[in-house]
DNA sequence: TATATTGTTACACC
DNA sequence: TGGTGTAACAATAT
């Protein structure tokens, strides 16, 4: 499930091999991928992809001429890159079981680059989307989505957060750390694991939350997304980077999906609630 | 076949 | 009014 760490490194990986490349031309295999209001998808061809961002969960090509391609992978969205030797390389090195057997069944969208190389935009789900907008319109679009500040940019400061909290003091502490209009990037995993860290329960309401438990929080919010980038971001399903290659985060999961199993911490067992029709994973032990 | 899945949004309620 | 919680929706695998 693609959150913010999984879409980071989706952006580090694709960045080595298609910044300053031509797109030859864009083929929709699945029409609902594409935006409702995005711009003419063949707007893409003969465009140089002058650079890759991301912004929340979201990633953005820059195109020349003045024009962004905005895609959002939601739950099971893939962006696999292949080279048209065969396989897919770093430095020369083909990876082995990299982008083999695409297009599949569940290839949306192919970008097809210039010397042969392509890119594969997978979706099981077919919730994921492409939108092309003109580069100067971002901005507008982001305010339209109503996202939050990045939670690496530094821009979050504490008093903000303080001030989010006061401002809907009875929300659980997971469902505020879930709108992204707060702060951006964090999914279902990064929230029950930034609770964890913080030893907060995630029922917890905003209002009750002690100064020195906030900051807490605070903290454990950037703590848990930086390592989750250093491991490549975790793969429960689908999730792949732009290589093909699953992510090693799910190995430092403390709570999601370690329903019934022991705590690392303390040795009671994980549960597992809905809150916001949404399954939280914690310690009721170890989280107050 | 019913269920679970999650990011996002619509909507009902207090 | 606006904060709050819940459900609906997308489509598919299991």
């Amino acid at each position: 499930m693609p959150e913010l760490p999984e879409v980071e490194t989706v952006r580090r990986t694709l960045k080595k091999v298609i910044v300053n490349r031509f797109v030859r031309k864009a083929r929709v295999l699945e029409k609902k991928i594409i935006h409702q209001e995005s711009l003419p998808i063949k707007s893409v061809s003969k465009k140089r992809i002058v650079a890759i961002h991301r912004r929340a969960k979201l990633l953005i090509l820059d195109l020349s001429g003045g024009y962004s391609l905005v895609i959002h992978l939601k739950m099971t969205g893939q962006l696999i890159y292949q080279s048209a030797f065969g396989g897919v390389a770093i430095g020369g090195h083909p990876i082995e079981g990299g982008a083999v057997g695409l297009p599949n069944k569940f290839t949306r969208v192919i970008l097809e680059l210039n010397k042969g190389d392509k890119l594969y935009f997978n979706d099981i789900r077919k919730f994921g989307y492409f939108r092309l907008l003109m580069t100067h319109k971002l901005p507008e679009m982001f305010n339209r989505l109503k996202l939050g500040p990045e939670p690496l940019d530094n821009k979050v400061t504490f008093r903000r957060f303080q001030k989010m909290l006061k401002k809907r003091p009875r929300s659980q502490i997971k469902n505020i750390l879930l709108d992204q209009s707060v702060i951006s990037g964090l999914g279902n995993i990064y929230a029950d694991e930034v609770n964890y860290q913080a030893g907060i329960k995630p029922t917890r309401r905003a209002k009750s939350l002690k100064v020195s438990e906030q900051k807490k929080i605070f903290q454990a919010i950037p703590d848990i997304l930086r390592l989750a980038i250093k491991k490549r971001g975790t793969t429960i399903q689908d999730y792949r980077d732009s290589f093909g290659q699953p992510g090693g985060m799910q190995k430092y999961l403390k709570v999601y999906q370690r329903t019934g199993q022991p705590c690392f911490r303390c040795g009671h067992v994980i549960i597992r609630k809905k809150i916001g029709s949404r399954s939280a994973h914690y310690c009721k032990h170890c989280q107050k």
